[in-house]
DNA sequence: CATGAATGAGATTTCATTCAT
DNA sequence: AATGAATGAAATCTCATTCAT
């Protein structure tokens, strides 16, 4: 007859808070670095509850991928893949999007966790293969097959011309983890899109008047 | 008559040897992964040794660093700095002869390791910005400047500019970091080199005879 | 029907146990020669558990001071302080109860350990000289200078003389230390207490009845 | 052929130059904390020299006691055995003697290592055991027993009012190991043996002509 | 004689995981 | 469901000692 409990201890919520938790701690310590005590009392529980809800410490990273890369399927998704038209369109929205959300700090941890801890936890690249590189390239790719085919985009390897569009993301992502860039370069990060999209889609060349490349 | 010597006494040669371990074990299990049993026996000797020569774990990347910055800046950078004349070339050979190096994995191993271990090891942040941004950086944006100052480039803003050349190199040592690619791939790295430069003078879009944008 | 626990979690009397133990084991070894492992050992937890109460080898050999030199501060040292009268009562009860105290083995392993330890480790003097030499010996010199005062005792300087009191006992300490003396020399300190307080009060010069000094 | 040696590299003073430097790499760091290396270094030879006359740590501590005990039999003990008369005179000369050789920092260090490695070190107790208290110990009980049947002293025990008699000094040595007192106190230390002697032969009691105890 | 590079057992400390309560 | 005391394997680093030169 101690106390009485008022409703239900919260049991569904546990799980997030735990990933919350998890990709904070595992954002300032890395994976190796990260205790499961501090990620524990970052969450505001023991040790043994998080063993509770995830078996091991890289059921926990595993856990903060999925979450991430679930509504991507589900998301911008299938809209790009169904569009029709100057694929510069979309293009340039993906980019903005992405760099929109890359310039929350909190968003931008993901990828860049993604990058340090790449390959140390077993199972990472598997998830990546099948949630990023076989779903959401595809949609890419055959955005800019599209392109070529519809004539608004000259004869490039689809394939190939993907990695000139999103590398200086990934870049940006790559080297704000080894600069430890900070947020206010948010507004750097939009400055770089626009310039990158005028490149893209113009060359870095100057006129081209006489015609030929 | 293979000489039994229960130890072979070479003090000069330890220490490159020892580099050359570590990096290999680093690139293999990760910073924090490795372990100095490894890296000694696979430098043929025990682990009192390395402690002889490289003070602690983080000496041995940071001599992994060292030793691999240091010959950039006494290399092609110089020539860069002094090159007049249509830049297309200079970044082009630039870049093809990054995308050549890169195609050794022994040489691929080492962006790879910085990008894996980024801010993990402190002063790590230091060397990069002394040895990368402030002397590799300024030479590309003065390339890029004195391009378009000589009308052989569009009115581009060479800071970010300089971030769409190398973004796709970048993007694929993060890329093959994440996904794991071997050597293999050392072709597709020059296929990718050729369709980036081709958008990156040409641009994207299909021809723009009619002078639109 | 032994009850087969694989640990016994008993948190408030683990530091207490873990203590005793470190005592023992220190004493027997001293302090560079014990090993963590034998101290868990002694007191039946393992290595970790050592940790989870004392941050290091060093916080043990702190906290068994602080134990040990707690006490002294709010028991007899306030009733000497106070005395009035003959200080020649106070002193030899003084210095009999300390002879009590060291002939038990295990209360003189404390300042064996003391002794043998003094300055390596760090803080330690400034423990000592905090609790012992600041809190203690002016306890001490007060009831000679009122000895002095009062005429019971001859024309001294307080602050030696204190010395030539408990020379003899600190004495006893490091001698036992040196020649590792054990128990059975318990009465032996009681006789060499009496026989100093004997020439400690009456001087070890023969009859002077002629009145020379 | 390389360089002719000129004389003979002074073999015979090493072992002596190795004792000096591990007493005092001793008196610094303890015995446990002393490396090899440091003395080796201090005594301006390599590790592997030390060896060559030392066999092993242990060997360089016993050393440094055989040297440092040896001068003591055949010094001023003969003289202090074959005294007779009023044992005061020798007992002040004694321990004004002692007192003088311990306001030498370097000679002081000697008996204070003696106190903290004490029976770290096997075979420590022995040596002490035959040199100290089998050859000095009764040659000073000697001196009370005399002085005592010739009626100068009073009827004490002799064995304990040798350690009344030299307890403040021992007390010393430990005291400036536990509280790392410096050199400035040596004359602290003339103080305290000319207070420690008034005492011990006067009584610390105020004047007792009128026949009391 | 002298050197100092090399060895490797061993010590301290950390932390993911377990489990009695 | 939740706790947190306890575990113990594992990792880094130290240093007395050896021995080829």
């Amino acid at each position: 007859m101690k106390s009485e409990k008022k409703f239900s201890r919260r049991a569904e919520a546990r799980p997030d808070e735990l990933l919350d938790a998890a990709m904070a701690v595992f954002a300032e310590q890395g994976f190796a670095g990260a205790k499961m005590e501090d990620i524990a009392r970052r969450a505001g529980v023991s040790k043994g509850t998080v063993y509770l809800y995830f078996a091991s410490k890289e059921a926990l990273i595993e856990g903060i991928i999925q979450r991430a890369v679930a509504p991507i399927a589900s998301g911008a998704l299938p809209q790009l893949a169904a569009f029709e038209g100057d694929p510069r369109l979309p293009i340039t929205m993906l980019l903005k999007t992405i760099a929109g959300l890359l310039s929350d700090p909190a968003k931008l941890a993901i990828p860049r966790l993604f990058l340090r801890e790449g390959m140390n936890i077993p199972g990472m690249a598997d998830i990546y293969r099948r949630d990023v590189l076989d779903k959401a390239m595809p949609v890419l790719t055959g955005l800019v097959e599209r392109g070529v085919a519809s004539g608004h985009l000259r004869a490039v390897d689809p394939d190939l011309t993907v990695r000139s569009i999103v590398g200086p993301l990934i870049a940006h992502v790559a080297l704000s983890e080894i600069f430890g860039i900070r947020p206010e370069d948010g507004l750097a990060l939009d400055r770089l899109i626009d310039n990158h999209i005028d490149i893209l889609f113009g060359g870095l060349a100057a006129e081209r008047s006489d015609g030929t490349p």
